[in-house]
DNA sequence: GTTAGCACTCAAACGGTTAGAGTGCTAACA
DNA sequence: TGTTAGCACTCTAACCGTTTGAGTGCTAAC
C-alpha cells in the first residue's frame, strides 16, 4: 500500500476542506481537526511526503496544499468503493421534490422529459448538466406513416421504441396517388415494424423493392429516412442546462475558460465524447463513472470533472447523463443524486412496461 | 433643431470613434480628423454643450466622452434615415458566402434552416443572434394524420403551412379500430384542412363532434393538439447562436452581467419579449428595428442593443430575427446584413411559391 | 516518532508617487 | 463674436517599495 492510514486520512481531510473553501489548505487547519490531533509540524512532514508522491501541490512556496488530479482520483475511488460496500439503500439519495414530481407524472414526449431532467439536476446540484437523447441503434421500429403533402413531397413519420418520433419530408420523383401511398404504407409497416436497424438488411430491402413495383425511388428515400432516424446525430440530441453555474467557481472562469466552456456547451459539439459514447454491454447501466481533469476527453473541460450515468427507458433504449463541475465538486452528492435518479427512473419504466 | 450641423458632426465622430476603440474619446482625437479641423479647445466647448444636452457623458472628470443612450438613438435614427433615402440597393449588403449557400440550397426542415441562419449571422457579425421559429397564429392547417401506437395511444401529426410539423402523443379513453381511425382521419382532414386557428370555431367543433359519433373524447384531444401546434410556446421555439460573442465586449462581462445574459439566452425565457412580439400588420415585414439599452425590455440586456427584423416564409408565416450586441455595436453593418438576408430570403420563398 | 521554535518565502494588501490624458477657464486674437 | 493658445487642475492607472500574515522547511529537543 502506497499510503499508510494516517496519510490517507490527512489527504482525505485536505481534499474535503479544499472542496468546502476553495482555498489552499495549510497544516494548521488540518491539525485542528479532532480526528487528526497532531501538531502542525507533524502534518507538515506528512504533507511533504504526499506532495512527493504527487497527490497534492503548492500553488506557490508559502501557500497551503491543493489536491492534484491524482489526489482527487484517490479520493473518488475510495468514496465509490465505500459506497459500493455499504448497503446500497442507505445513502441512495432520493431525488428532490421537483424530480419526484417529474418522474411520477408520466410524460410521453421523451425530449421534454430529458430536458426537464437536465434542468432539475442542474438546479439541484449547482453544476452544469447534459443529457443525451436516447441512443437508438439497438432500438426497434415501432411503425412508420407516409402522408402526402403536396406534389412530389411526402411526409414520413418514423416512430421508434421509447416513443421517439421523427419527421422527414421527402422529395420524390413521381406523383403518388392516395391509393398507392396507402398500399406502400401498409406494405412497409407490415414488413418493417418491430425490426432493429441491423435486421433491415440487404435481402429484406431488395424484397421490399420488388414488392413495391415501380416505386423503387420512394422506397429508397423512405428507408434512408428510417436509417436517419436510427442513426443521425440529431435523432439523439443533447440537452444541457445550468451552463451559468460555472460562474460560481472562479477556477473555471479565469481567462477565456468560461467562454470556451460555454461555447462547447452551446454548440454541443464534442459533448458526446465528453459524456462517453454508449459502451459495451458489460457495463451495468447503473454504472456511474467519474472523469477528473485531464481524464475528460474535451479540451475546454480540462479543469472540470464529469460524472456520468447511463439511463435506460426500457426496450434497450439508453442515453447518458453527465454532470460537469469543477474538480473540487461534491462528488459524493453528485453520485448519490445520480444513483437515486437512475433508480427511480428504472422503477417507473419497469412499471410502465407491465 | 436642437443640434446645429457642427454639433451633429462632432457627435457622429465621437460615436464612431468610440465604436471602434471602446475607449472614451477626447477632444484632441476629434480635432485631428479632417472633416473637423478645429482646435481641441473649440471641440471641448462643443462637447460641453453636447454633454449638457444629454448626448454624451464623462465616465470621470478627466476622461474623454462616451455616448449616452440618447446619443446612440440620435446616431441610429440618422443612419436609418440616410439608408432609407438613398437607393436601397446601394448598400444592401449581400449575405456572406455561407449564407448564400444556405439560402439557395433548399432546406425543407424549417427548424434546421432557422438554426443555421442564426449560426451564420452570429459568425458573420460577431454578435449574439436569436431567431424565433415561425409564429403561426395566422397560419393554416395543411393536414393532420392520426396513427395508432399502442392500446389507448395515438400519434397525431399536425402539419401547418410552411411545413411546420409537430407530433403529439395522445392518450385516449377508448380503443379505436384501424377502421375507425381511418374514418376519423378522413373526416377531420376533410373538415379542417386549409383552415386557420380562428376559423376552427365553436360551431365547426360541435359539428365535428356530431359527425364523429361516439368518439367525442378523441376529437377533443385531437383539437387540443391542433390548438397546441398553433399556439404552444415550443411550436415557435427560439434558436440562439454565438452567445459567447459577448465575451468580446468587456462592458458586457463585468460583474455578473455575462452570467445573467447567458442565463437569459440559455433558458430562452423573456427572449420573445426582447425580440418584440409579432406586431400589427401596419409594419412592413422588411422593417428593421433598433432597441438601445434601456429600450430593451429585458433586464439582463440593459447594457445591450438589439436589432430585430421580421422574416416571412410565405403563407403569412412570420418570425423574428434579433441581433444582440453591446450598445456600441456596428449598427450599420448589422442593419445592412439583416436587410440583405431578408431580401434574399424573400426572393427564395417567392420563387418557391410559383 | 513527535513537537516547539525559528528563519525564511511569497502573495496580497497598502500607500505614496508619478505620468498622462483630458478637462475647464481665461485671456488674447482675427 | 467665434476661435484658439496657454495653464492650472483633476483623476485614473501604473509603478514601486513596504508591510502583513499565512505557511513552509529545518533543526534540535523531548
Amino acid at each position: 500500500m502506497e499510503l499508510d492510514e494516517r496519510k490517507q486520512k490527512i489527504l482525505y481531510a485536505i481534499i474535503q476542506n479544499y472542496q468546502e473553501t476553495g482555498e489552499p489548505v495549510g497544516s494548521r487547519t488540518i491539525s485542528k481537526m479532532d480526528a487528526l490531533n497532531f501538531s502542525p509540524a507533524t502534518i507538515r512532514n506528512e504533507m511533504a511526503d504526499l506532495e512527493e508522491l504527487g497527490y497534492i501541490v503548492q500553488p506557490h512556496t508559502s501557500a497551503g496544499r491543493v489536491p492534484t488530479d491524482k489526489g482527487y482520483r484517490f479520493y473518488v475511488d475510495r468514496m465509490l468503493a465505500e459506497r459500493a460496500e455499504s448497503d446500497p439503500r442507505k445513502d441512495l439519495q432520493l431525488p428532490a421534490a421537483p424530480m419526484q414530481e417529474l418522474l411520477t407524472k408520466r410524460i410521453d414526449r421523451v425530449e421534454e422529459l430529458l430536458l426537464k431532467m437536465a434542468q432539475i439536476l442542474a438546479a439541484n446540484t449547482n453544476y452544469t448538466t447534459m443529457v443525451t437523447g436516447p441512443h437508438s441503434r439497438r432500438n426497434k421500429l415501432k411503425f412508420l406513416q407516409l402522408s402526402a403533402m403536396e406534389d412530389r413531397k411526402i411526409l414520413a413519420v418514423v416512430v421508434l421504441g421509447g416513443n421517439i418520433v421523427k419527421n422527414n419530408i421527402l422529395e420524390i420523383d413521381e406523383e403518388l396517388s392516395q391509393e398507392t401511398l396507402l398500399n406502400l404504407n401498409f406494405m412497409l409497416n407490415n414488413r418493417l415494424n418491430g425490426l432493429s436497424l441491423e435486421e433491415i438488411n440487404l435481402g429484406l430491402i431488395s424484397q421490399l423493392k420488388e414488392e413495391a413495383g415501380g416505386h423503387i425511388g420512394v422506397i429508397e428515400k423512405v428507408l434512408d429516412a428510417v436509417a436517419d432516424t436510427f442513426a443521425k446525430e440529431d435523432s439523439y440530441p443533447i440537452y444541457t442546462s445550468g451552463a451559468t453555474n460555472i460562474f460560481r467557481y472562479p477556477e473555471l472562469t479565469g481567462g477565456d475558460k468560461a467562454s470556451e466552456l460555454i461555447s462547447t456547451l452551446e454548440e454541443k459539439k464534442e459533448l458526446g465524447s465528453a459524456i462517453g459514447e454508449i459502451s459495451n454491454d458489460s457495463e451495468s447501466h447503473q454504472d456511474i463513472r467519474v472523469y477528473i481533469g485531464d481524464e475528460v476527453p474535451v479540451d475546454s473541460m480540462k479543469d472540470c470533472s464529469v460524472v456520468t450515468a447511463t439511463y435506460e427507458l426500457g426496450d434497450g433504449v439508453q442515453g447518458k447523463i453527465g454532470i460537469i463541475g469543477p474538480k473540487r465538486m461534491n462528488y459524493q452528492k453528485v453520485v448519490d443524486t445520480l444513483k437515486g435518479t437512475m433508480h427511480q427512473l428504472d422503477g417507473i419504466f419497469k412499471k410502465s412496461e407491465e
